[in-house]
Order: structure tokens, then sequence, then C-alpha cells
DNA sequence: ATACTAATGATAATAGCTTCTCATTATCAA
DNA sequence: TTGATAATGAGAAGCTATTATCATTAGTAT
């Protein structure tokens, strides 16, 4: 049986207060105001745990580092700072990009990643 | 100086050969054929030199691979294959996403990654 | 052709991140 | 409460990608 440790409510909380992606660093770090001597490994089994579970949606970034949120949220962008490396959410998506972006956020450069099936592998 | 060696020569014709962009294994696979023997911490040291050169650009995908293309395209965006992992170049820049691709290939997804400056850092 | 030395190949070492191990602790059903 | 055991913390181990080491090879100026 799952059990709802306080490693796990902490480790929730961090996301639900925060409101944006964070990785596993930064989720030890903020989950261990409330939960003194939490461990890496523990941040790692509960993330995985939820991943599983589907409480936690994964954000994959160029560069090879994974952010985690909690799920719920429909369709959505990311803005990622260069100075402080935080990821926020961006929910308007009219593809006017510069319309994407908070009143002041400064946009500099996007990405756009397609996906899907190429000609040769389509058949 | 710098030598024009048998090991150079076959790492920028894979590059040349091949037009998308390639992984640092994918390139020694391809390079080995023009140059037996060839080893992993030549490619490495070549696409080292060859990145401060400006000879080559990094492609950063999502999950943490990077891939290695020559230089001189203007912008251009990056489809990646769901089956066989391949990317291949995206010159039609208009915005409607489903014109990006070439005929033949099926566009599944897409993700847009902005960056910038947030407003806590903007000051 | 020769000498100088940059570049190479093989492999050891490193780095960063993630998972495993295991003795101990804490949750929860009864 | 108590007993069974899931979960934890600390650190070892594993993994993958990249870099360093060093004896040997090969490019280049002469």
């Amino acid at each position: 049986m799952e059990r709802n440790t306080q490693q796990r409510r902490a480790i929730l909380a961090a996301l639900e207060v925060t409101k944006r992606p964070l990785s596993v660093q930064e989720i030890l770090d903020i989950a261990s105001s409330d939960c003194p001597g939490l461990g890496i490994a523990t941040v790692y089994r509960n993330v995985k745990a939820l991943l599983q579970d589907e409480k936690l949606s994964p954000v994959e970034l160029p560069g090879g580092s994974v952010l985690y949120e909690l799920p719920g949220h429909h369709h959505h962008h990311h803005f990622s700072c260069r100075k402080c490396q935080k990821v926020y959410d961006i929910f308007d998506c009219g593809l006017n990009l510069h319309n994407l972006v908070p009143s002041g956020f400064k946009l500099e450069e996007h990405e756009i990643l397609l996906s899907g099936v190429c000609e040769a592998c389509a058949h």
C-alpha cells in the first residue's frame, strides 16, 4: 500500500506553492524547509512514483535538464529565464510569440521543436 | 598549426554528405567508413575544435542529446522523427506549423521554448 | 627525405545525475 | 497499542557522456 509520508507531502507542497516547473534539486531545497533532513534519494523515489501515477508531468529542456510540474494545466508553453534559469508557465497561446510572455518579461529567443514521423518511416 | 588530417576530413564529409544534424556517435559511425579505426575521442576533439572555430553548430534537443550540423543556414527549425530519431532541418518558417514539414512527413507534436529575461531579473 | 610536433587511438579518469543497498524509522490496519 | 512492512537517509554503486593521459602515428615546413 502507498503511505502518505511527511516527505511526500512536503514534495507535493513545494510544487503546489511554487507554481512553476522545478528540478529535483529545487524540490529538495524547497521541501527541506517543511521536512528537515529530507534526502535526495527520497525526492528521486517520490518523483518517479508520482510520474508513474501521472500526478506529475516532466518538462524536458534543451540541454538535458528535466523539470517537474503538477499536471492539470491544458496546453501551455514555457519561458526560461537566461539569468536565473527559472522556467515559468505560459498559458496564452495565439502564436504571436511576443504576446506569449507576461508583461515585464523580455522575449529574446524561441525554439520550436516539431516531431512526428518522417517520410521514410511513414510506411 | 592546425593539421588537415584524414580523420577531420572524414568527420566533415559525414556532416556534408548527410545534410542533417548528427550526434557524436552518428558522426563516428558514418565517418568510420571513410576512416577505419577512427576513435570516439578524436570525434569529440574535432567536434570541440570545430565548434570553437564556428565551423559547426550545436542543436540541443529536449531530453539532453546534442546534435551537430554545418552552419551557414539561416534561421530554421528541426523535425525529429519519433521512430528513427533522426532530426531534419526545416527551412520554411511561416509559423503555420503544419506547413513547416516536408510532404510525406506527419507532424504530430511541436514544442515552443521561449527564453529571455524574466521580470524579476530585468532590473 | 627529415625533423618537429600536432593529432591520433586506446583506455583510464572524470563529472553529473540517478538508482541501489541496507539498517533504521514511521505509517497504518487491526 | 502493536506488528507488519513501506518508506526513509546516507552513502555506495551505476550509468552515460565527455575529457585527460600517453605512447605512437602522421602532417607539414624545410
